[in-house]
RNA sequence: GGAGGGGUUCCCGAGUGGCCAAAGGGAUCAGACUGUAAAUCUGACGGCUCCGCCUUCGGAGGUUCGAAUCCUCCCCCCUCCA
């Protein structure tokens, strides 16, 4: 057992804060191992890599002996989450919620180690809990206390809806503590309420309150809004090699080196080696380089990883063209197709008014040639490759 | 239950009878510049058989030569009072 002052070291490197360390400390010294918490929505199971800082701290909790308890919510699943107002989302059938759940381990055991990890669904306990119980629940809070949550303070003071429900979401978290006897949560900066509420619970059922651990929130690929799937702007850890690496390459030197800090396994000392390389006058593309390998390499393999950086290298330093892109066929009616069709067609633009658009900025080419001609029609029987843009590509053959 | 405010194009948000496919900002896309950086600049940003036509402004009707704008009913949201 690695000693314990070195373990509170190695644990609260890179998280943003423990409450309370003095408690963690504690619980440390005592040698016994402790059960590590972090809750999951069951839906949309698509893991980036802002998902991955929480994961991976998961994972250095197992790796010093800890057990780790990775809880799908399926039990507020199927109520449907209501965070997002509006557009109320279906209720997800449990069919629905085991598929995701399955998802979920094939993605997280790239990370965690699937010996040591408990996967628990909280309607295990939920679905006991009784509407009495449920109200007892509710009894220990208030709503003054609910509004200080800073959504639902914004939503409220902004004239935003608040269903009742949703004051009920942080009250069930927290009850999934006490059920599963929690030593330490873990959960993103946002979910600060949400985990304090576990404490309180906790306490009052008489159970040694959690240590709650935020990480911070991994910024998306704009660098100023979290990293997520609806704001297109994640990089999901199933994602090809080359992708993976052209949208590391496509973040500013500034976010790169919050990256480095939140994603990167090497030693804090090294990347701050890299930082004075830069200072010093290094190309910050290629330290870029250095953490796109790194990254590629954990999901997929050093060889793709390599080989994502050559790729990268000759398609947009040198400039050539993809060597895989998508083929396809597409019938011409009587002997040709015009242009706006064919590129709709072929899936590289969404209508012909947007085709008509980037033939207009000179966004199309064909073999290379930029094309300027709106009305311009290609002959049956040929095989080109069409571009829209620097990065949409299609071999087509018309038919 | 009562009174008032509001629902506009992906998001925020102007627009209160024609000059509105609808200001402005954001997001996005393209072009230029580059390190596919970022930033910046320029442009685009409902659809189509694209110099013209068609369909949009919570929903359904109506008034009008003409409505996002006026009227009626309905749905939804917010605030205050009870």
């Amino acid at each position: 057992m690695v000693d314990f002052n070195e373990q509170l070291q190695q644990l609260t490197r890179g998280t943003d804060e423990v409450l309370l360390e003095s408690e963690l400390k504690e619980r440390l010294a005592s040698g016994r191992p402790m059960r590590i918490k972090a809750g999951f929505d069951p839906t949309a199971p698509d893991l980036h890599l802002g998902h991955t800082v929480l994961i991976n701290k998961l994972r250095q909790f197992q790796d010093l002996g800890h057990e780790v308890m990775f809880l799908i919510g399926d039990f507020t699943g199927m109520i449907g989450d209501p965070t997002g107002k509006s557009a109320t989302r279906p209720p997800l059938t449990r069919d629905e919620v085991i598929e995701n759940a399955q998802t979920y381990e094939e993605q997280i055991f790239k990370i965690l180690d699937p010996e040591k990890t408990l996967v628990l669904f909280n309607s295990a306990w939920m679905n006991e809990l009784s509407v009495v119980d449920l109200i007892q629940l509710a009894s220990r809070h208030t709503v003054a206390r609910m509004l200080e949550r800073d959504d639902f303070n914004k939503r409220y003071k902004g004239g935003q809806p608040i269903a009742i429900h949703e004051f009920l979401y942080p009250l069930i978290q927290g009850y999934d503590s006490v059920a599963m006897k929690a030593d330490v949560e873990l959960g993103g900066t946002d979910q600060k309420f949400n985990l304090l509420v576990g404490r309180e619970l906790q306490r009052h059922y008489g159970q040694k309150p959690q240590v709650v651990i935020t990480v911070p929130i991994l910024q998306g690929l704009d660098g100023v809004q979290k990293m997520s799937k609806s704001l297109n702007n994640y990089i999901g850890i199933h994602e090809a090699p080359n992708e993976m690496f052209g949208k590391i390459m496509s973040i500013s030197d500034e976010l790169m080196w919050r990256y480095f800090e939140l994603l990167s396994f090497r030693p804090a000392q090294e990347v701050e080696g890299l930082r004075k390389e830069v200072e010093a006058g290094a190309n910050p593309r290629d330290i870029k380089f250095k953490l796109g390998e790194e990254i590629v390499a954990r999901f997929h393999s050093r060889q793709d990883a390599t080989s994502a950086r050559e790729t990268f290298i000759a398609r947009f330093q040198k400039g050539t063209m993809p060597e895989d892109m998508p083929e396809q066929t597409i019938a011409a009616a009587d002997g040709k197709l015009g242009i706006a069709r064919l590129l709709k067609d072929a899936g590289l633009v969404a209508s012909t008014s947007e085709a008509m658009r980037m033939i207009r900025q000179g966004a199309v080419r064909i073999d290379s040639e930029r094309v300027s001609d709106t009305r311009l029609e290609i002959a049956a029987g040929n095989t080109h490759v069409f571009q829209v843009g620097k990065r949409r590509f299609s071999r087509v053959t018309i038919s």
